[in-house]
DNA sequence: CAGGTCAGTTGACCCGGATCATCCCGAGAA
DNA sequence: TTCTCGGGATGATCCGGGTCAACTGACCTG
């Protein structure tokens, strides 16, 4: 990992695998890796402010973040958690309409925004790119819409592990490894820690799922998870 | 109105102030209308179905709609109200991720999808609007999903006011005319039409608004209605 | 080892909003 | 005029999940 903060290096580690990357000629990934700039932080830390100015867009490389908005009242809603290969802040207005906070250690590649359209405008494939992306991002808010309108707490919980099984790099049904704590889950999914924990109680209880550790979740019953979850 | 059915016609009414439109040179504009087709539609119809192909998109030309999604189980969330000016459709997977369905009737622009993303490269400006288009709505969904996670059944309230009163064309703050019965309220709000009248009444209470019939909602006391709706 | 801290769980209780039922009222239609 | 019908309001009751508090266990640090 340590070598990718060379970035006089012709080399850098941009995944194939990840969205923003994805299918790119190697000359658009030269551009990218010239404009970019890799920023560690320790957990805890903002990779950007609620309110700041916006203007860089950034893809995480190791570690996962949540996308957070606290209202004046102070209450806290979680948008979205992103992980490994995730593109964050595509939205362009003047200033971030959230923050973004490392959950663990995190490395990512921070872009000045105006600078990777520019370069987007030149590359088909990295348009379609971020064209895909921001589809997936609409596509996941319009479900979070759902979630918080119409589900109860054990069907958000369900809909949770699945979200996580196909988000979360690794995850494998008889073994998601949460990376947040209960506090997060219940700011992401409009609960408190208690009501989460007592589903996660009841889950377990009728079979549905295992939980060695608080951190991690096995699926038992996968039909009847997607039931709950009730996947559109 | 009919005379815009007419597509032969140069001529088209095209607004200038709806956010597709806004600032496009005539020869854009003329491009638009050529491959536009208006359509008319009576209250409870759909412009586009669940689930169904999707490929087309739409700008609300008059009327007002809602973007609504339904699950297996049956249960309603509206995703946003459209009304004149809107542009409607934009995500683009192979499926609709929801249904349009006219409130009263409505008349709309339809247009293929690729074409009109073809003539986004050629137009800086259409695809400028576009962008911005884009822009907006995910801020709105944001706005939405913070709603539903955080906020009490009044205060729902009072933030949807104020949203009606900024989307609404016509709108005043002393007189805000709703299209939508409480039933739609309710789907948009993740309340119950009980909880949505009773809201209302207590906001009456209160002295925040007046509602002299319940289609019209006045709002007497706007600094306590923007605190409760808690705006970021 | 004791003591402190912090995430998570569990129990007791409460309350906001859902549910169910009834009533009201304005718009048509006969 | 009367009857019906559908949207909205209101009352009674219920319950899911919030609130508050106590407890547990892992992991520190002194």
């Amino acid at each position: 990992m340590l070598q990718a903060l060379d970035l006089s290096n012709t080399y850098v580690d941009f995944d194939n695998d990840c969205p923003l990357f994805h299918d790119l000629a190697q000359q658009d990934l030269n551009r990218l890796a010239e404009m970019s700039r890799l920023r560690v932080l320790r957990a805890g830390q903002n990779l950007c402010e609620q309110s700041s100015p916006s203007g860089r867009v950034f893809n995480i490389v190791s570690g996962s973040a949540v996308v957070e908005r606290i209202s004046s009242a102070g209450r806290r809603q979680i948008l979205a958690f992103v992980f490994p290969g995730d593109f964050v802040g595509l939205s362009n207005s003047e200033y971030f309409e959230y923050g973004i906070r490392s959950l663990s250690g995190v490395s990512a590649y921070e872009f000045p925004r105006h600078r990777l359209v520019e370069l987007s405008e030149a590359s088909a494939g990295l348009k379609a790119n971020i064209k895909n992306i921001r589809n997936m991002v609409l596509a996941l808010t319009f479900d979070q819409i759902f979630l918080l309108g119409q589900k109860r707490a054990h069907e958000r919980l369900c809909f949770f592990f699945l979200h996580m099984l196909e988000r979360l790099p690794g995850a494998r049904p008889d073994c998601i490894r949460l990376p947040m704590c209960r506090q997060d889950i219940a700011d992401f999914l409009g609960l408190t820690t208690e009501t989460v924990s007592r589903s996660v109680a009841k889950l377990k209880r009728d079979g549905l799922i295992s939980s060695p550790t608080p951190q991690t979740i096995c699926i038992r019953d996968m039909e009847g998870v997607r039931e709950l979850a009730d996947i559109s």
